[in-house]
DNA sequence: CTGTTAGCGCCTTCAC
DNA sequence: GTGAAGGCGCTAACAG
């Protein structure tokens, strides 16, 4: 019976090297108060290089009390922004030695029992939240874990971390982009209400008609969610409410103007010559979509990077972060945006 | 300065309930060998219960060499049927108590040293392999790396461990959808030819041409990738190719179906009116495409699910598993198909 | 400059 | 039926 081929230890490595096991731990740990001949050193280096050495992070983690583990959680994948939040996040821990734990959050789920879940069962060092459900019961849940977290693309009251991007900037330059096409009436789906997200893209788009000269029309604004069927009973909502029709739309979401543009077409009502349509963040679908959807852009991974990075600096102790908005937004033209009619 | 708060220990456990550490162990991994009164037994039950143990995967790994946790590859997030592997993955991996973690493979990053740096450096149990490559490298690289893996949504020569759908069945009903409204020149987007979805979709295709007595057209078969724009270059070749035009596509994904069509409409070209579309795999773009398109559902997080229940039971040497393929294809019929034009 | 000691939390073995 | 001992691989504290 042959000896099962273990993965070598740092004593297989201190042997080879002819020096001891924690010797072997400060020089590969880079510990800057650990004096050592260069003789010594390059000794050590080639021989963890010659055995392949890895250190175990179970054991690691079990004297250090961490796991190098990081957990995202998520409400879905299949979401352009969500995927991108993770690739980002990925990257981040990847960078810095740390594993991403995914939970996805189904709608039926409770979000505290999973961060409880992640914390306790999985002892992950650190939260990203990008799903945050309810303020309410959410921050006091993620509070009591007493574990460090950061809440992406969303803010919260009393908390500090955070990454998000400019909302309210991109949402102004939509419109912005739609009055400098001659438009007046420009309708809002407006996400939901609550959410910070949807407050944010408000404020941007009551700022882009005021600065345009506009008044804000409350009959205007629709709520409608974050989903293309969201957007599209938005969109069906509006054009039933007897409000006179607008001649361009700003939708808080790109899954929303896709529900969106799917009713209008049912209706026969043409993008862009009979309604403008523009979108929140950019997203590979947007190219697809019947015409083509002009969006605003944003950088969504680099928003799940910075978010990560930040945890982990947070998580040893090198510095505190404090929130952060990126700031560069830019609207995409293509083809669902065009000059008023007449 | 206060004592910082631990998480429950074995001992915490055992002292509560007045019994020794290895007797809640033995209790609580349900060892059959141990017998214990009922009474003893329920004591430790609800003193675990009470103080909310939860036992330390780091510590218990490191002594029984395994770190529960499972490593999936995947080329894209941002990606259906990708997104909907994931979900199976999770949801099979959470309900055996094991981490998922997900390793995203950009293009450009090389498939065997993230099957490698997975399995040296994050030591997970198993490996859930949801992108092959390159079969002639991938295969030997995971092989050499003696740990259990399994194959979803392909397989490969001399691996017994795969799940995947009903490729090939599938993608006759979509044809025989076609023939049924009257079609007799369908085309075929055929993803990329020398991959295993792609050799299974394309079967099928030939399978429901004979069955309708319809003759195999190299010229109505075009290679097309797997995106939206490989889908969208490959209706460009196919309507620059000179063959006389098709009235029905068929193709083997859901995002070339999507790029394919915004090349017709460029051209003018009437879908269904026409051409009809069909597309591999649903997903909820499908809904907001001009026209909704019909696609072939396949049970595609089940698949995931499988896979991953699969590798945990190989993994726990509760059984030998072989390859399965799930055989549930549905076609769901959307407005992007129509009877042939008179 | 380098080695020794001890212990993180758990599970397996063996003795009681 | 139950407890004591030992060790998985690593690193912090302390000796040399």
């Amino acid at each position: 019976m042959r000896k099962k081929s273990h993965s070598p230890t740092i004593s297989d490595v201190a042997k080879r090297a002819g020096v001891s096991a924690p010797a072997v731990s400060r020089v590969l740990s880079a510990d800057k108060d650990f004096v050592v001949r260069d003789e010594t050193r390059q000794r050590i280096i080639d021989a963890a290089k010659e055995l392949n050495y890895q250190p175990s992070q179970m054991a690691r983690g079990l004297r250090v009390s961490r796991t190098f583990s990081l957990g995202i959680v998520t409400p879905e994948l299949d979401n352009p922004v969500h995927a991108r939040i993770i690739y980002g996040a990925e990257r981040a821990a990847a960078d810095h030695g740390y594993s991403l734990l995914i939970a996805h959050r189904s709608p039926d789920m409770d979000e505290a029992s999973i961060y409880e879940r992640l914390v306790r069962h999985n002892r992950v060092d650190g939260l990203i939240v990008a799903t945050l459900q309810d303020e309410q019961t959410g921050v006091p849940a993620l509070k009591k874990l007493d574990h460090p977290f950061v809440l992406v693309n969303r803010k919260a009251k009393g908390v500090p971390h955070y990454v998000v991007i400019d909302d309210e900037g991109g949402s102004k330059k939509a419109v912005e982009h739609l009055v400098a096409l001659g438009h007046r009436r420009i309708a809002h789906l407006a996400g939901e209400s609550h959410r910070y997200n949807a407050k944010c893209r408000l404020r941007g788009y009551r700022a882009g008609l005021k600065e345009a000269g506009l008044v804000y029309e409350a009959g205007l604004v629709v709520e409608s969610g974050y989903s293309q069927n969201g957007g599209a009973a938005a969109m069906r909502e509006l054009l039933d409410s007897g409000v006179k029709r607008p001649t361009a739309i700003f939708a808080a979401t790109l899954l929303a103007a896709a529900g969106a543009m799917s009713v209008l077409r049912e209706e026969g009502i043409r993008v862009p010559e009979d309604v403008s349509m523009v979108g929140f963040n950019d997203g590979s679908i947007a190219e697809v979509l019947a015409p083509p959807l002009t969006t605003v852009r944003t950088p969504i991974d680099e928003m799940g990077y910075q978010a990560t990075s930040a945890l982990i600096k947070h998580i040893e102790g090198d510095e505190e972060f404090v929130g952060t908005t990126l700031p560069s937004t830019e609207i995409v033209v293509r083809a669902s945006t065009a000059p008023v009619s007449q």
